[in-house]
DNA sequence: TTGTACGCGTTATCAT
DNA sequence: ATGATAACGCGTACAA
């Protein structure tokens, strides 16, 4: 890699007067200026990054610790955070860290030695599950602010950006309710011991409660495969009232989809289905089922520019933002 | 950040002494040893590491370049490299090209300044449909190793890791007309213009020819949502005398699937159905889709240590590693 | 207009 | 056993 020491010494100059000169300082005489930057387009200079952060003490750069990247949310948010960063000249270092909580503890830990000057997380499963966040406070007590974002931890007070997960079940639960007219709903959850997952529980079972009905939860108790349509199959056969299935994931939705067309039901006519989904949720299924879409692009942008506008301006206030879901109803047929 | 001067200037003892006690050097004594880490625990110090980047010249870090991260199998290619940059002690920055050309070299000219020793990328669609590769020439010419995975210029000497796509498709085919006596198959497409799509259709294609069967290819030219289904659902419609369908995407096959049924097909027994998928893809399908299961984790993890050896060990050889895909047939009926 | 000197935090070499 | 000094590459205050 060529250097500034390089140019100069090639030039028979000092230093400083390359470094001016790329600079466009007006210091430096119409002539040189143009020498230096012919022979560091020639050599194809770039500053060393490393030795611009050393110098400013900012690493330009966002830490991103996920719990994976499989989950589409997780992947859509990603992107936006990426994009954003993009915009705003940072680079990101992801992590993932697979929802166990010493993966999450050694990420956070080893990048907060100037490698990064913030983070943006979501908390693993275990780390929720455990409440051991001590980590996450460590790193703000270092001064580097901390965004969370979906999962998030009451007790730590930063900036966080979630999603409206009670609001947007009990509007999906009241359309079920009130425009389609069922009395069966039955929840289907994986991800009952998530923070957003009890949200979703309790948005669910609000709504019901209100218009006087009955819940019925069917807990797949993090089932795979098969099980996800082997336990559903055989609720549904067993429990022949239901008329409304609500899955507060982006899988069982669609599996229960599948499952009740083999139980020979008409969708949408004797079973309405609404699942979380994403970009190409609804092609997967058929009918299409009725999704909430979470704005998972937004949440990634609008986290990264908070947490950048925290970065570079430390007085500024913390905040918590929700961002809305949409949701997207088949169009009902009753 | 504590440094090694607030550490020493707290001890009345000079900055090489301390640098020299934490690193446990023998010149030291015991005693100072001691108080020195003592007090860098409690002031939670960290060696800075941008310092020791510059220091070194060596950042650690690869930059990992990708189309996008919501398609499930980058998302996984992800997965592996971070895992095993993990298990190196690298951290990995992540771009996102979105398939276009300039920001996949905007992102490769940016990171080539010293915050990265090498590049995992696959090319976007859009570099491969121009033929433009000069920036990635560039970063090799530059003295940073360049790794392609997946979609791949032939033209560029470099280490690569490709998925065995002519041949899995070859023996997918012929799994359909030996094993389960198809004779019409139907292959899906809409990512021709890609190395890999093309690859896919060759594969295809042989087969039939080498069993003396007829070709038909229903290119969806980037459909995307109810085009999708309208397309393949016309084509059933038009062309009864379809047996069997091979999709080469991770999409188009479940909706191709959907659609059969609509049409009042049964699976498997009018209609046999070959997909690309990833972990959860079977479970989205019902009766379940065959699936040719690329190993993108494991990609993602051979890449990676590839490209760290050849990183560490400059004189190390350059080659092209196979990575064969794993082939997981729902049982036949016939 | 150009050059000198210093510091960012670390490590390594060379004194003391 | 401990300390002084230089160096990585850059930017900048200050001197010439």
């Amino acid at each position: 890699m060529t250097t500034l020491k390089e140019l100069a010494a090639l030039l028979n100059i000092s230093v400083s007067t390359v470094s001016k000169a790329l600079n466009d300082s007006h210091e430096i005489s119409e002539n040189t200026r143009l020498r230096v930057k012919e022979l560091a387009t020639k050599l194809n200079y770039k500053p060393n990054r490393i030795a611009q952060q050393l110098k400013t003490n900012k690493s330009k750069t966002i830490g991103v610790i996920l719990p994976t990247v499989t989950n589409p949310f997780f992947a859509e948010v990603l992107h936006g955070i990426e994009m954003a960063a993009t915009n705003n000249d940072y680079d990101i270092i992801v992590c993932l860290s697979n929802e166990t909580l010493h993966k999450e503890k050694r990420s956070l830990e080893l990048l907060s030695n100037g490698s990064v000057d913030g983070f943006i997380m979501t908390v693993a499963r275990e780390s929720q599950v455990q409440k051991d966040t001590s980590h996450i406070t460590e790193a703000i007590s270092n001064q580097l602010p901390v965004l969370m974002f979906d999962r998030v931890i009451d007790d730590i007070a930063c900036n966080k950006v979630i999603v409206d997960d009670f609001q947007s079940v009990y509007e999906a639960t009241e359309h079920l309710i009130i425009k389609e007219q069922r009395k069966n709903i039955l929840l289907v959850s994986n991800i009952e011991e998530l923070s957003v997952g009890k949200l979703r529980i309790e948005g669910y079972t609000k709504a019901l409660t209100d218009h006087n009905l009955e819940p019925h939860i069917l807990k797949l108790d993090h089932a795979v495969d098969l099980d996800v349509e082997a336990k559903i199959y055989n609720y549904l056969q067993a429990n022949t009232s239901i008329d409304a299935i609500l899955s507060i994931d982006h899988v069982t939705g669609i599996v229960a989809i599948n499952m009740a067309k083999k139980l020979g039901l008409d969708i949408p006519i004797d079973l309405s289905v609404i699942g979380f989904g994403y970009e190409h949720t609804q092609l997967l299924s058929s009918p299409k089922i009725s999704i909430i879409h979470q704005k998972a692009h937004k949440i990634g942008e609008i986290s990264t520019n908070l947490l950048i506008e925290q970065i570079e301006n430390k007085d500024s206030d913390i905040q918590t933002i929700v961002v809305p879901s949409e949701l997207k109803y088949t169009e009902s047929v009753i």
